[in-house]
DNA sequence: ATAGCAAAAATGAACGTTCATTCTTTTTTT
DNA sequence: AAAAAAAGAATGAACGTTCATTTTTGCTAT
């Protein structure tokens, strides 16, 4: 157990350095002798734990997806109304992308880079049925434009990612005020006008 | 001057290649010789026309920068009534974005990842100007919420890119109905409620 | 017009470095 | 003491860039 244990620390460890050395060099400006030295581990020790440089940062991305839906979906119902469920997660979200940053900056390179196997890429969308299910309910009780889930997303939840980074980049803060007017934008680009 | 055109001819070609190359495999895995033989010429060659390949990469997102916002505000004249401004731009924009794809993806991978010099980032961004005049403009009227551009720009502009991307992917196809649902929902996340 | 020539442009091969990965040995665990 | 895990050094390939040469260009004198 202690052995298992360690294992799994070095794993993260590994994962961990990943995620910061691409976020500030990018994937292929990031030698796996420099991972290995950040989580403290020899370069050959990373080959124990993954297959390749490309089964890591693949593996990488997965578990950043996984947490960041677990984080989304933590405190949501799916029996919830759907403004209240829509709400709680985009505020979870919200709060995701702009607390868990370096996080949320790794996804963002992944997803508009080839860096990522597509097989990885759509395991990594599943995650996200519970949000497309409330649409789904949304729509049919009349209270979510019938429109595609792509539009949706793009209006809905993607701006969090510009302001994210935006806000990463240093150009303005987002901060309470802002966030609450940023989620009356998102809602009412869903919503029906009544 | 036969010349001359030939040497502008040969600089073309390379940032062409490029973009090509760079949207295929990222910037770190396109070597130089790579980019070379796509623009048939050796790769001495290109150390006549760019100081290094991040000058290269460099001055080719400034190139696409400058050609995307040049097609952006084509038509318009910043005397025109905020909407119809608003909308011509927004159009303009989605037409590149869906036509000149290639150029929109490199784009979209040059801003969220570090490959780019801080100072040619700001250099890119000068261009977009007009657009924040307008809003600035619209504003003063009270036609357009009274939020920070960063927001504005979030929710009217940036989901274009995110449609963009998932069309490349071919997750979807974005027809003449769901362009003008998507112009509704970028107008209505930005317009004040009457 | 054109032959000849200096400068500019272009080239392919070569250099030195860096990287992902593997191999052999050592350390740790059971 | 056997097995598993980890280490550091070694390997071979690939890369960005430069170098020595060749080719092309633009001009001048005829």
């Amino acid at each position: 157990m202690a052995k298992l244990q360690k294992s799994i620390d070095k794993r993260n460890a590994l994962v961990k350095a990943t995620i910061e050395l691409v976020n500030n060099n990018g994937f292929h400006a990031t030698p796996m002798s420099k991972i290995a030295k950040m989580a403290n581990v020899s370069p050959a020790t990373i080959y124990l734990y993954f297959e390749n440089k490309q089964d890591l940062v693949n593996q990488t991305y997965i578990d950043v997806k996984a947490e960041y839906t677990n984080y989304a979906f933590a405190d949501f119902d799916p029996n919830m109304p759907i403004e209240e469920g829509f709400e709680m997660i985009w505020k979870r979200i919200a709060d995701f992308k702009l607390n868990e940053c370096e996080h949320a900056m790794f996804l963002a390179q992944c997803d508009n880079t080839p860096m990522i196997d597509e097989e990885s890429r759509q395991e990594g969308i599943k995650h996200l049925q519970p949000l497309l299910d409330l649409w789904e309910r949304g729509k049919k009780e009349g209270v979510i434009k019938p429109l595609s889930d792509y539009i949706l997303y793009a209006y809905a939840i993607n701006p969090l990612s510009f302001l994210m980074m935006t806000q990463k980049r240093g150009s303005f803060t987002l901060d309470k005020a802002h966030l609450e007017e940023a989620y009356q934008s998102a809602w009412s680009s869903i919503k029906t006008c009544l």
